[in-house]
DNA sequence: TGTAGCATGTAAGCCGTTACATGATTGA
DNA sequence: TCAATCATGTAACGGCTTACATGCTACA
């Protein structure tokens, strides 16, 4: 396909869905886990920067990457007990990793916010239920600040996580920032009620 | 399908995904737009709360649209000119929309930041890569803050552009949050050096 | 003259979802 | 004892992507 060879120095260029790395991630920090367990760590750390995805889908991840040698299972089930499967990652996989991390094209963020999308068509809205939402909405940061701040309390001690505390504290100022934008909004759409174009 | 009939009040609860309605969101401003325009439109307007959509993803929504007489088509090629179909929204299309917008279940923001994540994973990274991503991190946000203070610029007027107005200065208080967050990673990296997990 | 932008699609394939199915363990 | 949680999957499907294909128009 290549007009000629590939010069030296140009390697493989594939990668995996960045999904798979969020789940190498999580394992690189050196706990052997269940794919039930790599959900539970997901959504109490990676959910503030990458939304996790639904159960079925960590597990035929960690399918591939068994069979990619990037992880090891191990069967850790009790005699007559529950089926367990711990995840390790391999030296493969903390070197693929590393790869990623330093040579990955670097993707824009994807974000998707309905709540913003519905205020955009605020004209179009049932003031009261606008309302509602966007206090709803406001909740749900509240929620999700008071998680992250527990989170970041948690991160502090060894240099292993000084990372992740960073992320923390950005997240912090980020989802901060939007908390305090929703309040704004919801104090304009008050003071000036509902904006109509079509008076009447 | 059902147990028993529905009991009255209860709606047809199906919706589009919501791409299909920040497709008719486009449109309930009143233009008639080309699947082309819609994107240009998406990228400049709606791109900062919902990702857009690639071009062959709104041909086919338009399609789905159409034959759901949610909107309507009209071939404007000129003669022997450049083929060009555009789509207007129909009052069938404006009704689904506010009863989106009112009614459909309010979903979670989702949020996948490439960046964030390989901050994140620091400790697995080489130093001087992983600050050049956070510097062209910041850059990627200078531009987005670029664009959305023009496109902020350009709303003030009628009433028909208000809420958009406010959806523009929420993403000006979010993205200034990010990118003053960013600032922030970068000066206690260089500070402070590469954080190491293992010394050495 | 040639390139970038306008404009419209098709095909293949993957990521991720929901719904469904199963069963063990823990604790109220 | 009953419900919630732990734990693991399969099946079907849909949204969205990339790659490919085509051709016109404006402009440097």
């Amino acid at each position: 396909m290549s007009v000629a060879d590939e010069p030296t120095g140009v390697k493989d260029e594939t990668w995996l869905p960045t999904t798979a790395y969020v789940l190498l991630g999580l394992l690189s920090f050196g706990q052997r886990l269940t794919g039930y367990e790599l959900r539970q760590w997901a959504l109490g750390s990676t959910r503030f920067f990458w939304a996790a995805p639904a159960m079925s889908q960590i597990y035929r991840e960690l399918d591939r990457l068994e069979r990619g040698g990037l992880v090891d299972e191990r069967d850790e089930s009790g005699d007559a007990g529950r089926a367990r499967t711990t995840y390790g990652i391999t030296d493969e996989g903390l070197g693929e990793l590393r790869r990623w991390i330093d040579d990955a094209p670097s993707d824009e963020p994807v974000i998707r916010h309905p709540a913003a999308f519905r205020l955009f068509l605020g004209h179009l809205a049932d003031a009261d239920k606008l309302r509602t939402r966007l206090l709803a909405h406001r909740d749900w940061l509240d929620g999700l600040l008071a998680d992250l701040d527990e989170v970041r309390t948690g991160l502090v001690g060894d240099d292993r996580i000084a990372y992740p505390a960073l992320v923390a504290d950005w997240g912090l100022e980020f989802f901060g920032a939007e908390r305090s934008a929703t309040d704004d909004v919801i104090g304009r759409i008050d003071v000036s009620g509902p904006i109509r174009a079509d008076p009447g």
